[in-house]
DNA sequence: TATATTTGCAACCATATAGTTGCATTTATT
DNA sequence: AATAAATGCAACTATATGGTTGCAAATATA
């Protein structure tokens, strides 16, 4: 369906999965998902939900322990992205250079 | 509504956005939006609606002239990702090996 | 002036998304 | 054995998203 660059961005793009995201990897511990989902104010069910999609994406990993899912987070889908906008580095300081020479020329 | 990290996200989170802004960046001069179009399978106005995520994220400026809007790709709201990730950088080498030995002592 | 080109706007459609509630199931605890 | 806790699943809702088509308006061109 979607690629792996598209399902990480879609992942983070929402505010609250950032949040997730971020409670997670700044945990000592890996964390059940009750216990997370304590921390927001959206249902268990709404951060489950979220959950699936950090997972589809890699940035989290979840294991089972007798009735509870630790969750636990991963950041290195993150290189994805930062593979992603290093070809544009190249760009982020000149093009607004090249815009205002344009600008300049054209209008 | 947004916040400008979460617009900038979800502009470059879709595909087709992704195409265009390359395409306009790689341009050697500013594109008019039917030029510009041409390019994709899809319509002009559909075009034109991704051109709108992309402005409002400010990844792309779009000048008037005449009858014609050229676009023009700015790569600089992408160092606000690039912001963004730099925290989790700190964590895509280890947080796989931190993964492991949690998962070596729990499971 | 008549015609062609570039565009915006609006309506519409199908599907995805972010959330909810209710309930059943599995696993602990008493 | 009875109860409590953690979770998944399903149904539902509202809104956002990615796309379409049709048409009117502004601007160029013949």
């Amino acid at each position: 369906m979607q690629d792996k660059i598209t399902k990480i961005l879609k992942a983070i793009a929402d505010p609250t999965r950032r949040e997730i995201f971020h409670a997670l990897i700044i945990a000592t511990t890996a964390l059940p998902i009750t216990q997370l989902s304590n921390q927001f104010v959206i249902s268990r069910q709404g951060v489950t939900k979220h959950l699936k999609t950090l997972e589809e994406a890699g940035l989290i990993v979840i294991s089972n322990q007798g009735r509870e899912r630790y969750c636990h987070a991963n950041a290195k889908p993150l290189q994805e992205i930062n593979q992603w906008l290093k070809f544009y580095e190249q760009f982020w300081d000149t093009s607004l250079k090249n815009l205002s020479s344009y600008l300049d020329k054209k209008i």
